[in-house]
RNA sequence: UCCCCGGUAGCUCAGUCGGUAGAGCAAGCGGCUGUUAACCGCUGGGUCGCUGGUUCGAGUCCGGCCCGGGGAGCCA
């Protein structure tokens, strides 16, 4: 065995053997030259936050002609013993034997990422060469582990990962503006007698969406296997310019049976504290770079969530909070209108200064599947509250009783036909249930610090943007 | 969709009272150095978002449009 592959990241953890050469194929990020005779060129393979600096003598045969010229961004293989570096900055180093280059920057002049900060704006104008930076790397690095620590929590706790279809007939009523799913020709669409679009001549043989929420199909399945969640991607056709909003994005929505929603609360407080300790045992390099250069604090906030006990504040108290507060607000507070986001704001960084779950809404402002609370005016809807994030949960316990289910929908003016299914999961073996939508991105940036759920996804889709 | 701010070199930005284009970083060349997003010197690099107007003269003032960002609403 002549050569090994290692990831950079084994290398710095003293994982690589010391005794053979190995090899390490990544990106250059830095290349300094010390006209003592060698070069030292940072090299990333997106495996651990640091680079691995590999020392270069002016004795490899390609030295004058290839290492003097590589740029930020060439792509090489680099073949050498692994030692404790002399130097500060990094444990361990290479003693390259052969540096092969395997792509070259054609053009260095222009190459949009450089070895220097690039601000987020720009960077998103940059879509598939923003990985290369270590915000986007340690971003992407997150949301992996992230999505782990989900799964696992939810696997540790019994529940089952349901995959709720993309592609759905049902309008999800509230939740927002559809993206249409059709095959008909638009230029040639087929019309019935009345002129309207036939949509029984499209490819389901009826109207389809992309969906704004799984939240319908996965009570079907909680009703039998008890304990479910779906953790997939939700699309709303909204034409929204914010920092919270995107068109498509990642959302995980657990619904357990036989449950209330003083149950969905604390599962909700118990999955976040959960995902987030994980985070800081597995992503420390990450979280570290996020805390020294998007926010100061952040691993400490994030400790000290995981550490205390999530704030539970009826909405009637929310009210009487935000009434009392000498903080100037542009909308009014009274009982019975909706939390604007100052308010939200108000209570979650102001008022109690880590996340807070809001519960028992005026029922006229939130969804007819909500369960009617017996006074009447409520309904067991709740909402957590992050600092600097504002909703990052939304959810309820469910109506489980068909005969008040009806009188909601009669009272909003919803077809009963149209969710015939839905009313079948009442009328055959009903419980109570609860369930909420936690936002993947609006965690991530809760998470990571940065202000904006656009660089918290991969590939951001907002109104206007699907270029990449 | 509404409100506010912005668009000048590859990137980040400065540009005064309207007088004809600047810096840092990057790139190229040279110097120095077991260096750490090094340091020193030199060089190249511009449709000042687009368009119309005011003016002897517009990066600068005015109108329209395009693009980006922040905030609001919708919501996760």
């Amino acid at each position: 065995m002549d050569k090994i592959d290692f990831s950079v990241r084994s290398v710095l953890a003293g994982e690589a053997p010391k005794d053979i050469p190995v090899t390490i194929k990544g990106w250059v990020r830095t290349r300094r030259d010390s006209k003592a005779g060698i070069s030292f060129v940072h090299l990333s393979d997106g495996s651990s936050f640091h680079p691995l600096q590999v020392v270069a003598p002016s004795t490899l045969s390609n030295y004058a002609d290839e290492v003097l010229k590589l740029t930020a961004g060439c792509a090489l293989e680099a073949e050498g013993m692994i030692v404790p570096s002399p130097a500060k900055g990094q444990p361990f180093e290479m003693q390259a034997s052969a540096i092969r280059v395997i792509g070259w920057v054609e053009d260095p002049d222009s190459y949009p990422i450089q070895p220097k900060p690039h601000s987020l704006e720009y960077l998103r104008e940059v879509a598939h060469l923003r990985p290369r930076t270590n915000v986007i790397a340690a971003a992407t690095r997150v949301r992996h582990t992230l999505a782990k620590a989900i799964h696992s929590f939810f696997d540790a706790n019994g529940f089952f990962w349901v995959n709720t279809p993309i592609i759905t007939g049902s309008d999800a009523e509230g939740a927002g503006a559809l993206f249409r799913v059709s095959t008909l020709d638009l230029a040639n669409l087929p019309r019935t007698e009345e002129g309207a679009v036939d949509f029984g001549k499209d490819f389901f043989g009826r109207e389809t969406f992309l969906t704004v929420s799984g939240q319908l199909n996965i009570e079907a399945y909680c009703l039998a296997l008890t304990k479910v969640y779906t953790f997939g991607p939700t699309f709303r056709a909204e034409n929204s310019n914010t920092s919270r909003h995107l068109a498509e994005f990642w959302m995980i929505e657990p619904e357990i049976a036989f449950a209330d929603l003083s149950d969905d609360a604390t599962l909700a407080e118990r999955l976040l504290k959960s995902a987030l300790g994980t985070l800081l045992k597995e992503r420390q390099d990450d979280l570290a770079f996020f805390d020294e250069r998007i926010e100061k604090g952040l691993v400490a906030k994030l400790e000290g969530i995981v550490g205390s006990e999530f704030v539970r504040m009826d909405y009637g108290e929310a009210i009487a909070v935000l009434e009392r507060a000498t903080e100037k607000f542009e909308f009014p507070v009274k009982w019975g209108v909706d939390l604007q986001s100052e308010h939200e704001r108000y209570l979650t960084e102001k008022h109690v200064k880590k996340p807070v779950v809001v519960m028992n809404y005026p029922k006229d402002i939130k969804a007819f599947y909500m369960r009617s609370n017996d006074d009447g005016r409520t309904v067991a809807a709740m909402d957590v509250l992050a600092p600097g994030i504002g909703e990052i949960i939304g959810g309820s316990q469910r109506e489980e009783r068909l005969d008040v289910l009806d009188a909601r929908m009669v009272e909003r003016g919803i077809d009963r036909e149209h969710y015939a299914w839905y009313r079948d999961l009442r009328r055959y073996g009903t419980v109570p249930h609860a369930g909420f939508g936690l936002g993947f991105e609006r965690t991530m940036a809760y998470v990571t610090g940065l202000a904006n759920v656009r660089d918290a996804i991969p590939f951001p889709r907002t109104p206007g943007h699907a270029k990449y």
